[in-house]
DNA sequence: CGCCAGGCTTAGG
DNA sequence: CCTAAGCATGGC
């Protein structure tokens, strides 16, 4: 094994970072025990198990199944937890931005250091998005699981399963009642079979969409592909692109934290939304973050 | 059983 | 351009 520090910012949670990635516990990609979190990466085609942890100097990682690494390995592993962690981002403008916000004000304190979680890899943040539409976050989880379980790759840290998630040629050889089995929608399956084609087709990847450069550029092109539609495209942009003002205004999680937040009889209407967002620019996504984590205490 | 869920596509104005 | 219906699969 061996270990080394990842910069990181000022402000930073690794415990309320943590606590995000535990959420969805049921996800084979990943591993928490005693706060610490277990990932199997590939790094120059090689797979690394990483343990990403927090010690007296902030956040480590170790690399459990190699003795020494090479400077390189180190920039891209360092490269990678930053874009996992979002830990470029930058927290003191939005927090200033929203210090007098009548919902944000208290969320920022009361889950300070929070950074987006990313979903580093395109095809799995598009996956993962059509997965998520329409169905509850419980059962989105489960169908999630499924797929990694199924078709992944199966490596393990110790007596637990650990899966990398399927590569784009992989998905795009199976048939749509492959994935009925796992209770997908026949409608979604096709999806990410289609999905899947395109990356095989080198149709689309992360480093031209990023190219595009405006959120709104990124999103009119996804949503040129079936099965993505604004919401998904926006949710990619935040988690996977990690744009700060991606907006996914269509997200019921986030009607429903607004409603709470304000005690509201109803959930607030899309156009209401908007324009308490519009004070929320250029740091919408990080409002919605902050929204989605005040769902899970409840006032 | 009924309503809801971190929506999308298609048809019809 | 906008709205409504249909869809598919469970969780609670």
């Amino acid at each position: 094994m061996m270990t080394f520090q990842i910069p990181q910012p000022d402000i930073f949670s690794f415990k309320e970072c943590l606590w995000y990635i535990d959420r969805s516990f049921l996800d084979a990609t990943h591993f928490i025990e005693n706060e610490s979190v277990y990932k199997w990466l590939t790094v120059n085609d090689e797979e690394l198990l990483i343990r990403l942890h927090e010690n007296e100097d902030g956040a480590a990682l170790d690399v459990l199944n190699r003795d020494s690494i090479s400077n390189d390995e180190q920039s891209l592993l360092t490269g990678y937890i930053s874009d996992w962690l979002d830990l470029e981002g930058d927290l003191a403008s939005f927090y200033k931005l929203v210090e007098k916000d009548r919902l944000l004000a208290k969320l920022v304190k009361q889950y300070r250091g929070l950074r987006i979680i990313g979903i580093p890899d395109l095809f799995e943040a598009l996956c993962w998005s059509i997965i998520g539409q329409q169905v509850n976050l419980t059962f989105a989880f489960k169908l999630k699981s499924a797929l990694v379980e199924s078709f992944g790759k199966k490596l393990a840290y110790e007596e637990h399963p650990l899966y990398i998630f399927p590569k784009p040629a992989q998905i795009a050889s199976l048939e749509i009642d492959d994935f009925t089995g796992l209770q997908f929608s026949r409608r979604k399956a096709e999806y990410i079979i289609d999905l899947a084609n395109m990356f095989v087709e080198n149709a689309i990847d992360k480093a031209s969409l990023k190219a595009l450069g405006s959120l709104e550029e990124i999103v009119a092109r996804l949503v040129e592909i079936r099965g993505i539609g604004k919401w998904t495209a926006n949710y990619v942009a935040m988690r996977c692109l990690k744009m700060k003002d991606a907006f996914p205004i269509e997200d019921v999680g986030l009607h429903n934290a607004i409603k709470n937040q304000l005690d509201m009889y109803e959930k607030p209407s899309i156009a209401e939304i908007a324009e308490m967002a519009d004070s929320w620019k250029p740091f919408r996504a990080y409002a919605t973050l902050y929204l989605w984590r005040s769902l899970a205490d409840k006032k």
